[in-house]
Parts: C-alpha cells; sequence; structure tokens
DNA sequence: CTGAAAGCGCTAACAA
DNA sequence: TTGTTAGCGCTTTCAG
C-alpha cells in the first residue's frame, strides 16, 4: 500500500512534465524551446500550449551544465559607487539582457585582494565573457580569461590574446580639447590631478595631458602634477595639497569628475569661485556634471558606446567559433564646455 | 585501434580528478570540500593536497543543480545610476561575497516592464533569496517569491507570508528632526518635493512629512506639494513649477538626495541662493551630499545598515529549516544638518 | 567512516 | 523529423 498520499505534491515542473502534456519527447520539447527549425509545427505548438499552461521555465543550472555555456557576462569594474560605472552599468545590463544574458557584476575597489577574488569568481560561476572596465587592474589576472578561453574585453589594456579585444578610449582627443580651450582663455598655468598612477589608464590620461601641454607650447610643473585617486575625497585631498603650494595654477584639469567636484568643493570651502580663481575642467561627464555648482565643463566619454562595444565584442565572439575578430574600436572623446572655464584673473592673466 | 591521440587533452579537472590523485572515491572529495565533519582526517588532508595541486575548483553549475540550491542572491534596486544604490549594492556585496553569495543585481527604473522581467530572471536563475530594495513596487509581483518560496526582504513593504521580511525605515524620525530644524530657524512655508506618488515609500514619506508639519503646528500647502520622481532631472522641473507660483515656500523638503541636487541646480540658474533665499533638506546622505555647494543638509538612511539587514534576514531563512525569525528590523533615521538650511530672510521671516 | 550508485533537469548524439 | 539514451559534475542516500 502506497504512503498516505502527499498532499498536492509539490508539482514539479520540468521539462518531462512538459513533454508529457504536450504527447511528444522531452527531445522535442527540448528543441522547441530552443526554437530549432526542424521541429514540426503541428508538435511545436502542443509544446507552446503546454509551456503557456504549466507556466513553465527551462532549468537555467541543468541547460548551463550540460550545454557548457552559463549565458551570464562578468562585468569588472573600478568602484561602483563612482557615479560613471553605474552609468556603465545600466548600459551594460540593457544590452547584454536583451541579448538573454544574466550580468555578474563586481568591484575592485582598487584593492588587488578584492581583484583576484573577482577573478576567480567570475571563473567559478563559468561566464560566458567578461568585460574589465576597470581604470587600471593587475595585468597578471588578465590572462586568467585568456587561459581558460574565456572571450574578455579591456579597456585600454589587455592581452594579445586571440580571446581578448581592447576597446581603446582616445583620451588624447578631450583632453587636448581642453587644454586648447584653456589655452585659448589665456592660462599659462595648468595643473593636472591624475588617478592613482599605478594604474594604467591614469598615466595614459597623464601623459596625453603632458604632450598636449607640450602642444600647445605650455611648459608643465611637476608641481602641479599632483595624483589623486579618482574620489571625492580624492579629489578634495589633491585641491588641498595644491592650494598649499607657493605658487598657484590658474587651471586644473581632472581625470575624472568626481575628483573635480571633490575640488570644487574645497575652492568653495576656501571662499575661492570657479572659474574666476580656478578653471576647472573634469573627465568622463557623468550626467552629474551638468548639475555640479556651476555646472561641470568636462571630457565626454560616452559610457553607452563603451557598454555597446563591449558587449557586442563578447558576444560577437560568443556567436562564431572560428574567430575573425579581435578588432579593437576606438572610443572618442570630446569637450563639453560648461561654467567652470573661463579666462584667468587679470593680475595672473598678464604675461 | 585508438583514435590519433588527442593533443595534449584538454584537462578536464573535475571531481573525478581530484578523487583519483587522492587516492579516494569522489563522494570524499565532495564530503571533505563540504566541510563534513566525518571524513577522516588523514584522508581530509590527502584531498586537500590533491585539490591545491590540481587547483581544482567545484563546477557551480552542478553544485546547483543537484543541491538546488544556487548561491545567488537576487537584488533588485530601483535605478542604479542613483548614487544611493551603488552605496547599498557595495555593502550587499561585501557582506554576501563573504558569506559565498554571489549577487544578482537588476534595476526596476520605475518600470513595470522591467520590474516583471527582473522578478522573471531571478525566478529563472534560481536565486535563493532575493532583497527588494525599490522605493516602490508593483506589489502583486512579489508574491511571485513567496509562492515560489524564495525567501524575500523588502524595505517597507511586502507581502505577510513566513518566507518574507519587511525593514521598515523609521522615516518618521528624520523627517520630523528635518521639519523641527526648519521650523526652529524660523521657516513656516514648507515645500515637499516627493518621488513618484504611485510608489509606496514616497507615500509613506510624504505623509511623515505631513504629520510632522502638523506636529509642529504648521499648515501645509497644497500648492507646494510638488510630485517628483527621485532623480535630478525630476528635482529640476519640480523647481521650476515650485518657482513658477505666486507664493513662495521659504523652504523645501526633498524625498531624496538627487532631487535636492536638481533643486540647487535651478536655484543657482535663477541667482537665488542657498540658504538665504530658500533653505533645503535631502533626504538618504549620499555620500555626495557633503559634497554639493553648498553641502547639503539631509536625512541620513543608512544603506550601510540597510544593506546588512537585508543579507542577514536572507541568510538567516536560508540557514535554518525551521523558520524562527521573520522578524522586521527598523532601521533609524536621523537629520544630518550642513550648510543648506538657515533662517528665512526678513521679510518672509516677519510673521 | 567510506564508496558505489542514483539521479538533479537538460542537451546532443545517435537511431529509427 | 522524432524519440531514445548517454552523460554534464556534483551531492546524497544507502550499503558495507
Amino acid at each position: 500500500m502506497k504512503r498516505s498520499p502527499k498532499p498536492a505534491a509539490p508539482q514539479k515542473l520540468d521539462i518531462r512534465s512538459v513533454a508529457a502534456r504536450a504527447r511528444v519527447s522531452i527531445a522535442t520539447v527540448s528543441r522547441t524551446i530552443n526554437h530549432i527549425a526542424t521541429v514540426d509545427a503541428v508538435l511545436a505548438a502542443r509544446v507552446w500550449k503546454a509551456v503557456e499552461e504549466l507556466n513553465y521555465f527551462p532549468n537555467t543550472q541543468a541547460r548551463a551544465l550540460v550545454s557548457g555555456r552559463s549565458r551570464l557576462l562578468g562585468l569588472i569594474v573600478s568602484e561602483i559607487t563612482n557615479p560613471f560605472f553605474p552609468e556603465l552599468i545600466q548600459e551594460f545590463e540593457n544590452v547584454a539582457v536583451e541579448r538573454g544574458y544574466e550580468i555578474l557584476i563586481s568591484s575592485t575597489n582598487y584593492d588587488p585582494k578584492k581583484t583576484e577574488s573577482c577573478v576567480r569568481r567570475m571563473l567559478e560561476r563559468k561566464v560566458d565573457g567578461v568585460a574589465i572596465m576597470t581604470f587600471g587592474i593587475e595585468e597578471l589576472l588578465l590572462d586568467r580569461f585568456a587561459v581558460s578561453d574565456i572571450p574578455s574585453v579591456f579597456m585600454d589594456l589587455g592581452p594579445k590574446r586571440p580571446s581578448s579585444t581592447t576597446l581603446t578610449v582616445d583620451y588624447k582627443q578631450g583632453i587636448d580639447e581642453g587644454v586648447r580651450h584653456l589655452a585659448k582663455l589665456g592660462h599659462r598655468k595648468i595643473a593636472f590631478i591624475s588617478g592613482p598612477l599605478r594604474l594604467r589608464s591614469a598615466q595614459t590620461r597623464k601623459a596625453a595631458f603632458l604632450e598636449s601641454l607640450h602642444a600647445h607650447k605650455l611648459t608643465a610643473n611637476d608641481a602641479w602634477m599632483i595624483e589623486g585617486d579618482h574620489t571625492l575625497d580624492g579629489g578634495r585631498d589633491a585641491m588641498h595639497r595644491l592650494l598649499a603650494l607657493k605658487q598657484w595654477p590658474t587651471a586644473i584639469m581632472c581625470s575624472n569628475d568626481m575628483t573635480a567636484i571633490g575640488v570644487q568643493h574645497v575652492l568653495f570651502e576656501a571662499k575661492l569661485t570657479v572659474p574666476q580663481d580656478f578653471s576647472l575642467i573634469g573627465f568622463d561627464d557623468v550626467h552629474l556634471a551638468e548639475y555640479t555648482i556651476p555646472p561641470l565643463t568636462t571630457v565626454r566619454m560616452s559610457c553607452k558606446d563603451l557598454a555597446q562595444a563591449a558587449v557586442a565584442s563578447l558576444l560577437s565572439h560568443l556567436a562564431s567559433d572560428d574567430t575573425p575578430h579581435a578588432r579593437s574600436s576606438a572610443i572618442p572623446t570630446r569637450l563639453i564646455v560648461r561654467q567652470t572655464t573661463g579666462a584667468p584673473r587679470k593680475k595672473a592673466a598678464a604675461k
């Protein structure tokens, strides 16, 4: 005799239930829901009907296990609290979800330990691809993806491997526009607050700045080359260091908008005004830049372009077995003039 | 005869390899890496050694499939571009990762379509638990988690089900402190820019404001109750509407910091100054609030507390089969006075 | 305490 | 075109 009948057996609802209800084999169900063209229309209809009625959806884990594809895309960013990244993440998510992928986000916070953990976790979850959108990273780690044969995209750098693409940002263009703009306004003494210099992209931006300075026949002053860390607090600290100097610059370029906002704050506290006392230029053009007081002149780097290029690259790798890509896109940057830049005070401007 | 030997067979590295190398059964390997106490110390040592040498880590998909536990926690937020959420996400991620969980983030952007998709995707990925940290959501969807027996935590609201916990934010406290602060400074005409009123938490905050007004014997003016949408642009639009009014308030409370920053921007453009022309109070106390010009007086809601309480609740549900919890924590809020509040102009203050 | 074996739900040969 | 079947890598009874 059977055990007492379980009260309304918690219906399992797997592919078998659907097969039974549609009176076909589980293989046919599998083919149907995977849109394999060779399924007879009549059977397919029955399957879809059963799927509908049962409210069935396939078990992702099982699918992943057998197919070896997780439909998971990793996204590693520097720090999620820098507004540039949420904007990028949003775009990335939109595109990925649209294509049926889920995204696994993780931030390194510029910490080697956390970075290592990020990479490991991505590997463990068997992401189908990974975008490393950090402003620099321990390069050794990158190769782990290539070795595991996981397609990857990087900003600025990355291993030269067939499975990895580099998205090159044209920092030069935007920064040069910024320097020219400043020079045209009459500035000769321009400071630069960089990101952490152990990060590649921070160096790249700094180099681009120095190069532009040179191109405009301006001389760099080492004392005005300050190392920041891409955060609000970092911008504040950097500006404090700048103000402690004997001789002040008349304009400041920052390697990101958060830094610039930190600078604005210090200037406000010191009762110095922008752009009268100092002209200020940021980098990234986060949405917020339009809302600072006064609104921030900044170099726009489109996170939309970046995110789309990243996902596109990853998906194209995943789509084809042959690998005719590994192109590297170039992301443009350009100056957006708002209200933090103006002519230097007469005293300083008079050469 | 065998086929031509595959060139350096891409070593599979599964639990079997480890078992072979450690000269034990796969069951023992499984037990060891799952820290089952009953494994003989000697064998365990051999297993760990093999794991080490092979650099083995278990296949998450397979594990999830057989155990029914994905070690994935869902996190649904309103919109990732509102700085409050990244701060919350970061905290949430820290705690979750520490406990061995991965997190699946998704934002609703206040869009019912997207929300539905979020919920569905979480369900499909079989998250072990989900935190709905939105400022309101279509409540019908919530029950889907309860029905699927997935533990959930909500801010402010949520179905009364044993598997779901509600984190109650004590809006009243902080908002009341804000109103009192304003009243003490001499303000009698206080406007309030709410979030989208179809969202529960927006209504709750508005109600708390109204109640405080009443408690301080101040009368509400319907014209000064503006509906915003928690964004920078929304704050800007709301303030434009306020300025279009015949009679102006002397102080403005906003239901979040982004709204307040939008307001500051409009005031700046209109050459009105804060706090001389208008006192302004935000809500959330995002890190940025300290950096606005002038720094924003705001009501702090600790996203750290929120995130920690959320993860803790989820994990406690997951840990025990019996369900002795379903407690609902209360998250405190309190006023942080900075520089956007001051006495109203004489003309207006003179009663 | 350990190992053999039975699946978890699904996809992908292979046969029919 | 469809169905049968063998696993994917792991956890977990169940014997021993």
